[in-house]
DNA sequence: CTAAATATTGAACAAAGTTCAAAGGACCGT
DNA sequence: ACGGTCCTTTGAACTTTGTTCAATATTTAG
């Protein structure tokens, strides 16, 4: 039994990043306390700061599961019968859409979290970014084969911020506020369009 | 000398509002002190209070100030002599960028600010919005000129989110970070297929 | 000029994240 | 099993920050 601090550690670990996980889906980031999530997890506030340096910290490790999740969903949207590319580009970012608003509070957490001034992101976070734009670069090889990398690696970062940019405002409800089909509808406009 | 309070309300508003768009401009709006602006503006602290309803308020108002220079940007790209629709679009979309990247931390407060959840932007935050639409549909006009109003208003919106995200993602040194020319190269690229 | 009305002030309050001295528990040698 | 040392956990206290409001000062009306 070497490590029963190290068992109950990660217990409580998992139990605050799922807590933290449920509150942020159900209020939004910015409704996220302390003094909540050690209620919820049954723990003193100090134990939350045994496990994680702050509470950004552990904002990332809700953040790296949520990216998992997305990364399936927009994996899982090519599961069905083969589509010509541009049909496998609009299939994953309507995927990414729907991700987004399925768990509106999750996916703006994303990007919401503020990191300290010219600091880099987490490497995982920027690997899953990766993961994201491989999704991307696939069906555009296909498409323009005769892209050099890097002409390719620029036109997958467009289509994704395009895509983000018209998931990101279209959700706003404060603002813009894009009904649902509206939103597919001009994806599919925007990558048909592009991608050709 | 009927109003020796509304006058002094008036400077104090003033010099809020200038302080306090220096200090974002500089520090982002994460870093706004309400303790800093009255020391900035010699006034007791309560007397921004006086003033504003909340410091939500005066962020707003330097915003309201931010999407005129921005609106002005954008109308300025077409002042020089006259250039097709699309490369119209692209004089503003890059226009944008350089604005955005001039004014950062300020344009980032145009929608990093929060608003009470369910609670709809102020009418002068859609009006701006409206502003920059009504920029982008002219030329939209004259290439599609047989597009009913609703199609148009569909297209010049997933036009803006595309630049924008782009430009968001773009600017975000933590994790996309695209070099500036290489980012209005991405705005030309998408604008050329998007509008045609 | 005086008094009532109004405006300004800044100390006090209310969150909220974070720290750390004290208390508790684990582990080891005897 | 015991005692002592070391590590862990705890939650009260500290810090920072937005906001309020009783006390003070100023303006205005008569």
């Amino acid at each position: 039994m070497a490590g029963k601090v190290e068992t109950r550690r990660a217990a409580l670990r998992t139990a605050l990043i799922s807590h933290a996980k449920k509150r942020i889906a159900d209020n939004g980031l910015k409704n996220l306390r302390a003094r909540d999530l050690a209620n919820d997890a049954g723990c003193a506030l100090g134990a939350i700061y045994n496990v994680f340096g702050d509470l950004g910290d552990l904002v990332l490790a809700v953040n790296a599961e949520t990216f998992e999740s997305l990364g399936s969903s927009v994996a899982e949207s090519l599961a069905e019968a083969p589509l010509t590319p541009t049909d496998q580009l609009v299939a994953m970012a309507q995927a990414y859409h729907h991700f987004a608003a399925a768990h509106y509070h999750l996916w703006r957490a994303l990007f919401d979290i503020e990191r300290p001034a010219g600091e880099a992101a987490p490497d995982w976070y920027l690997a899953e970014m990766e993961q994201l734009f491989a999704y991307i670069d696939a069906p555009l090889s296909v498409l323009f084969p005769d892209h050099v990398p890097e002409q390719r690696a620029l036109l997958t970062k467009a289509l994704f911020s395009s895509v983000h940019g018209i998931v990101l405002l279209g959700l706003d409800e404060a603002s813009a506020g894009v009904p649902a089909p509206q939103l597919d509808k001009m994806i599919s406009l925007v990558l048909n369009q592009l991608a050709s």
